[in-house]
DNA sequence: CTTGGTTTGTGAAACCTTTCACAAGGGCGG
DNA sequence: CCGCCCTTGTGAAAGGTTTCACAAACCAAG
């Protein structure tokens, strides 16, 4: 067991535990590879093939014990604690993400903002003061944040992301539209709505290519 | 050539033209694979083997004609147009993607947004009158929005998803923290979050894990 | 205790993507 | 026109991921 993991698999052990704290609300005792599988669109060969890179944790005959794999998954995942955020830029995505409740309550809590725009910086948004960009360094290092989010402008989103990096971050969650490579070991992940829009583009347009191609 | 491209392949098409039109604006005429590559953290190989699905663009020897690449990229992403968007959900995200003029910059308009608020129905956000829900199916229609964004709570994601392609939309793009099983060949594609940090809190553990077991 | 029904864990097979490596082609200077 | 250098386009090899299929294990009922 365990080797390297891949994305692929990680994303679903997410979707997993989803669904693996519904079933536990819902009090559920057992669940099968099966029921698992059905809400991430995987089979149930995969969600075994994946959980089997951690270890044994089913019963056979009988499947998983819910409690037993929320708990498991919560610390393959590393989400039986909480993480805390630094936002560099808070526009229109910063401050949306300010807002959106759903990050702390999953244990994703922003504990420091940043800004360049002097007419924001003092303020507060959703109840966070927004400090200068040249705070960063001594700020990070005093709220302990272990990820940084990059929601700036393209332009500055490389220089911004070598500064958390600096600044002693262990992950970087970038929304600028550029692929910002990893350096140091230091993972990041991009959320580009533009590339996901233009995705669906090339597939509409496909179907109408397809469509429109028959003899 | 051609036959099925992978999501990933699409990804970096969309990465080799955004390249591309920055080449295009500095004045260059030719560019080689490699210099392709490495924005997007590809390979030449790859840059080519991607290319060669839908065609022969290069000339060998010299590279590729950077503006007949752009129009070809273009053509191929379904690029050459733009696309309408309908919003469905003007609470924190909703707000900032209607703000964010990267959307239309780059040829997606959103030309329609929907809420259950009445508080918010018939105000205006960034220019656009937001409509009842119940208005969902002709307004779409009228308008001739070809992709549709769900930005609501997890809860009625599925069932405004299903709404949206009931009213015609032919792709859907995803806020929602759910995985939403596309259904009628209708692509949709999530953007989600709470995945991405997971993904990241992962990868920290990880390290933590390795570190810490050495012999 | 034994039998039957169920579900896991896992090698092997199938499938898909990326990388390699090189022949084929094009431009340029002489 | 020739020879040199450069870069493409592409089969073949390598590497990775997903699916298949089945033995091993467990529970419950008789």
């Amino acid at each position: 067991m365990s080797g390297r993991i891949s994305d692929s698999t990680v994303r679903r052990l997410s979707l997993y535990l989803r669904m693996l704290r519904d079933l536990e609300r819902a009090g559920a005792e057992f669940v099968s590879s099966s029921q698992l599988a059905e809400p991430s669109g995987a089979t149930s060969a995969q969600v075994r093939k994946d959980l089997s890179h951690f270890g044994s944790f089913g019963k056979r005959g009988r499947g998983y014990s819910v409690e037993g794999l929320v708990r498991a998954l919560e610390k393959i995942l590393g989400l039986s604690r909480s993480w805390r955020l630094a936002l560099v830029g808070v526009g229109k995505i910063g401050s949306a993400l300010l807002g959106y409740g759903g990050l702390a309550a999953r244990g994703f809590d922003v504990v420091a903002a940043f800004d360049v725009d002097e007419a924001k910086i003092g303020t507060r948004a959703h109840g966070l003061r927004i400090r200068p960009m040249t705070d960063l360094g001594p700020v990070i290092a005093e709220c302990g944040a272990e990820i940084g989010v990059v929601a700036t402008p393209t332009e500055v989103a490389a220089e911004i992301a070598a500064e958390l990096e600096r600044a002693g971050v262990g992950a970087i969650l970038n929304f600028a539209p550029i692929e910002l490579s990893e350096v140091n070991g230091v993972p990041i992940r991009t959320v580009d709505i533009v590339l996901e829009l233009e995705g669906l583009s090339y597939l509409m347009s496909e179907e109408g290519r397809r469509a429109g191609s028959g003899p």
